[in-house]
DNA sequence: CTGAAAGCGCTTACAG
DNA sequence: CTGAAAGCGCTTACAG
C-alpha cells in the first residue's frame, strides 16, 4: 500500500502468499507458466485483497495498452451514438477499451485529439469526425498508434479508411424518385463538407444528368432535423414545388417530412416522396416511415476491430474498406400502385 | 526509441537536447522551474521528434491518472448519448478524458465495468446504469477511486448521488392532466426497475390518490419507443379509454402519440393528453410537440466533474446533490381553452 | 516452475 | 535552476 494513491499493488499480493512478484504478474498472464499451488495462492491473496493488476503499469512494458481513442464531434446524434456504442461494444469483446474524445471537427481540435491519444499511447485512435493530414498520421505512426478513418475520404498511409458506396446510393435514390413516378425531384443538402455526403449528392446528381431531368437544390446548414425543416421550407414555397427529394441524412428527412405535414399540409408519400440515409431508429417510428438506406453500424465496428486485430501495420500502405448501404424500403416513397 | 513500442521518450528529447531527463519532465509540468533558455531547447527538440509526455507512465507516479470511467448501458438511446455527449465534454474542460466501459445493467456486468476501471487506475468511475453493492464501492474506494452515481438511488458511503426531484414531477404531472381537464388519467410505465423512474410513477399515483381520482396503469418492457407503442395500443383499447397518459420516459411518450395517431385515428392533444420525461431532441420535434420535464443534462454533468474536483474525498460521506427537472410546455397537453 | 534483476517512461524529493 | 537517483507497478528474459 506504498504507492500515490495507496492502491493495492503486486507487491503486496506477492507478500501475503509469500511469492515472489513475478510469480504475480505470471498468475495474471494467460498463458505463463505457475503451478496451480502457486496460483491459487497468489488469487486468494489478490481476491483478499482486491488487488487488481495495474494496466497503467502493463501499458508501460508490453506494446499494448489495450486502450482505442474513439474522436467525434457531436456524440448525441442518433447515428453517432449508434455508431459509438457499436465501436465500443466491438472494442470491449476483443479485451480493449474506448476512450472517447470530443472534437469540434476543426482542424485544430482534430489535432489536440490525437496528441491526446498519443499521450495516452491508446493502440489506435478511430476517426469519425474531421480528417487529420498526412502530417498528423505520420505523428501518430512514429508514436505506435494506428489509425482507422470511417467515412472519410482522403486516404492516408498507415492507415484504413472504411467506406460505403455513397455514390451509387445517390444514384439509387434517384431512380427510386423516377420509378415512384416524380417529376420534380429534389435534393436537400446542407453545407457539413464531408466527403460521404457529398458522394451522395454527386450520385444523386449525376443520375440526374444521365436522365436529363432537372433537380431543384437547396442548401444550408448541418446536417440536422432543423435544417430539414427549414430545406424544406424552402422547397416547398417554390412555384415548381419539388414532388420527390433525397436527403443525405434521415434527420434532416425527418424535417423535411415534418414541414411537408405540418407546415404545408401535404401527404407523404401522396404529395411528396422522401429518402433518406443512416436508417436511424426514428426513420422506424410511426411518424416517419422512412425509406432510407442502412449504414451498416455494426459492419462498420466489426471490421474497424477486426483491422485493428489482424491486418499487419504497415507505414505504407493505405488500406480501404468498402462496406453497402442497404435499402430500407418503408412508406414514404410513392409506389407505382399508390401514384398520383 | 527504445521502448516496447517504438515511441519517443523524454529520454531521446533529453539527449537532443542536451538537458537531464529531469529538465524535460519539468517543461511539460505546469509551475515547475526551468530557466527559460532551458525550456526552449527542450520544446524545440520535442517537437522535431514528435514527442507526447506518456500519461501512462505519469498516472504511475502521480496521484491521478485523468482517465474517468463512464458506465453505461444502452448508449445510443438519445438521453444517454446527450448525458454520455455532456459528460465527456465537461470531463474534458477539467482536464480529463472519458473512458466508456458498456454495460447490461446486470449486476455481474456492472462489476466487471467497474473492476476494469480500477484496473485502468481511473480517478472516478461515473455509473449511469445499473447499481454497484456497497461492497463493490468500497473496492473502488480502497483502489482510489470515486465514484459519481447519477440518477441512482441508493446511498453508498464515499460517494455522491446526483438526483432530479422525479416524485415531485410526477405529481406535477398528475395536476397538469387534471387542469387539462382529463377524467380518466393513466400512466405507462415498463419493467425498467430503476428508482428515478419509480420515483415519477410513484409521485404521479400519490397525486392521484390524493385527489381521489383512479388512474389507468398499463406497465410492459423496457423505456422504449416500442413499448410505448404497445403501451397506448392496450390503454386505447379498453373500454374506459383514458383522456391523457404520463409517460417516465420521452421514448415511451413518442410511442404513445404515435399510436395514438397512427393506429387509433385520435387528435393529440384534444382526444389524449400526453406528457413525457427527459426533453429527448426528438420531443421537440413537429411531430411530437411533447410537453415534457428537461433533465438538466449539463447541470449534472457540470455537478458530476465539480464534485469531482472540489469536495474532499471522504470515505465515510455518502453526498447527494438534488437537481430540478424542469417543464417544457409544448403542444402536448390540452389547455383549459382549447378543452374538449 | 520460480525468483532476482533490469527495464518501461515518468516524477519528485534531495543536493548542489 | 539543474541533475543524479530512487521509486511508481508492472513484465520479461535469464539462471536455476
Amino acid at each position: 500500500m506504498a504507492n500515490a494513491r495507496g492502491g493495492v499493488s503486486a507487491r503486496d499480493v506477492a507478500e501475503a502468499a509469500g511469492v515472489s512478484r513475478a510469480a504475480v504478474s505470471r498468475t495474471f498472464t494467460p498463458g505463463a507458466s505457475v503451478a496451480p499451488a502457486t496460483r491459487a495462492k497468489v488469487l486468494a491473496a489478490a481476491e483478499a485483497l482486491g488487488y487488481h493488476v495495474n494496466y497503467l503499469a502493463r501499458g508501460l512494458t508490453r506494446a499494448e495498452s489495450g486502450l482505442v481513442a474513439l474522436i467525434v464531434a457531436e456524440l448525441a446524434t442518433p447515428f453517432r451514438s449508434q455508431l459509438v456504442s457499436a465501436l465500443t461494444a466491438r472494442l470491449q469483446e476483443a479485451g480493449k477499451v474506448a476512450m472517447i474524445i470530443n472534437t469540434d471537427r476543426s482542424d485544430a481540435s482534430v489535432e489536440r485529439a490525437l496528441r491526446q491519444a498519443i499521450a495516452y499511447r491508446t493502440d489506435a485512435a478511430v476517426v469519425l469526425s474531421g480528417m487529420p493530414d498526412q502530417a498528423l498520421a505520420d505523428l501518430c505512426l512514429r508514436n505506435g498508434l494506428r489509425l482507422v478513418l470511417i467515412n472519410r475520404d482522403e486516404e492516408r498511409v498507415g492507415s484504413v479508411r472504411i467506406r460505403l458506396d455513397d455514390r451509387d446510393a445517390g444514384r439509387r435514390a434517384f431512380e427510386m424518385l423516377r420509378q415512384a413516378g416524380c417529376a420534380r425531384p429534389a435534393l436537400a443538402t446542407s453545407f457539413a463538407g464531408t466527403t460521404s455526403l457529398a458522394d451522395r449528392e454527386q450520385g444523386f446528381l449525376a443520375a440526374a444528368r444521365d436522365a436529363g431531368v432537372p433537380v431543384l437544390h437547396e442548401t444550408l446548414g448541418a446536417t440536422s432535423y432543423e435544417t430539414g425543416l427549414e430545406l424544406a421550407t424552402r422547397l416547398l414555397s417554390r412555384p415548381d414545388r419539388p414532388d420527390g427529394v433525397f436527403c443525405p441524412t434521415d434527420l434532416m428527412a425527418c424535417g423535411v417530412i415534418d414541414a411537408a405535414r405540418h407546415r404545408f399540409g401535404l401527404r407523404v408519400p401522396e404529395d411528396l416522396s422522401v429518402i433518406g440515409f443512416d436508417d436511424i431508429p426514428q426513420a422506424g417510428w410511426d411518424a416517419y416511415r422512412l425509406t432510407t438506406f442502412a449504414q451498416p453500424v455494426d459492419g462498420i465496428a466489426a471490421a474497424s476491430v477486426d483491422w485493428l486485430r489482424t491486418a499487419p501495420p504497415d507505414p505504407f500502405a493505405a488500406d480501404l474498406i468498402r462496406l453497402s448501404a442497404r435499402l430500407v424500403w418503408r412508406g414514404s416513397v410513392r409506389t407505382p400502385r399508390t401514384g398520383a
